[in-house]
DNA sequence: TATTGTTATACTCTATAACTATA
DNA sequence: TATAGTTATAGAGTATAACAATA
């Protein structure tokens, strides 16, 4: 049975890959002004509009009291706003302003450009297998 | 054209996917007494042997001051040993103790065993294109 | 009292700079 | 002088602990 070699192997590549992979990515993000975290908090809060510090802690994998340190960094630089929630005088919604909507767009741009550089050397065949491949780590990551 | 748009709506969800995928793997890699970069130099140094310190630091993209202390903080705890090249007083080759070859055939182990148990959840043809996909993430990394 | 967020402090990883030793 | 490594110091990012405000 090769074939189950063949996957055995695939499995123990993957880890150096996508290892290697995300090291790329994150060089391509790091304008050097924004962390990694950073770029991830403001991808969140394009996506959904606006959300707590304790919410985006949870998202990011971080503690509560990072994330208020981070957001502190970030509102200072003018990427994001404090939407104070009128229901609830604890919580504090925080939104991408102006400039951070930007920002978010620009680093989204430099790291798509960079991929889509990267998958025009694919053949075309080869190009269907990376579709595949996604929604394949994707199922993969949600265990 | 469907299949182009796929292709760029595949790129755009690989950077998110493949970052989610990392940060499980190392939650998995970090006994919480190794570093990811403490992981990743134990896998090189089973592959090659022994590197020295400037190679380790070009491989793992990291300056020689900070491999230097990375790998002290090693030795200190048994899991690399210097061997000093007695043709070049200068460079100091530094490989795995029993310790540390032990240790890293576990923490192997242990993502190896996560990535199976996920992977196990796959069809047969999934598994294929995971082999496929594996090996066009590594066309893409070298560009 | 439980929850949300803030402030103070410390730890880890990596960087920069200055130094030593060998080639 | 060029290269390999060490030591000292600083910075970024995150953690823990103690605190204030609201529910």
């Amino acid at each position: 049975m090769s074939r189950k070699a063949d996957v055995e192997t695939a499995v123990a590549e993957l880890l150096p890959v996508v290892g290697q992979f995300q090291r790329r990515l994150r060089a391509v993000s790091n304008t050097r002004e924004l962390s990694w975290t950073q770029v991830a908090i403001m991808g969140r809060l394009e996506q959904v509009g606006a959300m707590t510090i304790a919410d985006l802690a949870r998202a990011e994998a971080v503690k509560p009291q990072s994330m208020g340190m981070t957001l502190a960094a970030m509102e200072e630089e003018g990427l994001v706003e404090r939407r104070p929630d009128p229901n609830d005088g604890r919580q504090i919604l925080f939104g991408l302003t102006e400039e951070g909507l930007d920002t978010r767009k620009q680093v989204k741009l430099a790291k798509h450009e960079w991929l889509v550089a990267a998958v025009a050397k694919l053949s075309q065949s080869e190009q269907e297998t990376l579709v595949a491949a996604v929604d394949l780590l994707r199922r993969l990551e949600s265990l």
